[in-house]
DNA sequence: ATTGGGATCGTCT
DNA sequence: GACGATCCCAATA
């Protein structure tokens, strides 16, 4: 597996979002095929970015492919991939990695979410999984280290289902939304 | 110093 | 389909 370097996220969030689908993510010893993501831009009202860099969301200002954490809701962390920051792609731009299909440590990751079924399909669930936390806000994913994206060999699909983002309440004209399969798991068909 | 809201999840109906 | 949990951040004063 090769680690993703920083040209793979140098380039605006719409773009790198469906390259990561079928991605590695590895925290430690715990791995997991990305299967959900989401684009957030610098201009994007649905975007942490959009009102300008705070202390909250410095990190997405910064050089790309590093790790942006945040903690929502008062209970749950969410896990993004910097993207940008180049002369072609401007800077405030991220990638939220909504879900994963658990492939190493999956024993691991039932503990900590307590239950077998939805591991890390959700993106509070994924951090809950993978122990991502705020202490890991800022990591530089292209840097040798415990935490990282790979590429494993698998090209992503072309057949990804592409849907209006999850949960905002603005910015849902666009179809920033990614995922491996449908995102309403079969009942009621259309 | 206080306040209001949030890129969610699990439980219940 | 609805709601409560519950903490961090940002904006206001």
């Amino acid at each position: 597996m090769r680690r993703l370097g920083r040209e793979f996220y140098a380039r605006d969030a719409p773009v790198v979002a469906p390259q990561l689908l079928n991605k590695v993510l590895v925290v430690g010893n715990l791995a997991g095929r990305i299967s959900e993501v989401e684009a957030y831009t610098r201009q994007d009202p649905a975007s942490h970015s959009f009102h300008g860099r705070t202390n909250r969301n410095a990190v997405m200002f910064g050089p790309a492919g590093h790790l942006y954490v945040y903690f929502t809701y008062g209970i749950h962390h969410c896990a993004n991939v910097v993207t940008g920051g180049n002369a072609g792609a401007e800077p405030g731009q991220a990638v939220l990695i909504r879900a994963v299909e658990p492939l190493l440590g999956l024993d691991e990751m039932i503990r900590r979410r307590g239950r077998i079924r939805n591991v890390a399909d959700g993106p509070g669930k994924l951090c809950q999984a993978f122990a991502i936390g705020l202490e890991m806000n800022g990591l530089d994913l292209c840097a040798e280290g415990v935490v990282g994206i790979f590429d494993a060999g698998d090209d992503p699909p072309d057949d990804a289902v592409v849907t209006p983002r999850i949960g905002i309440r603005v910015g849902t004209d666009t179809l920033w939304r990614w995922t491996l399969s449908k995102p309403q798991s079969g009942r009621r068909g259309s």
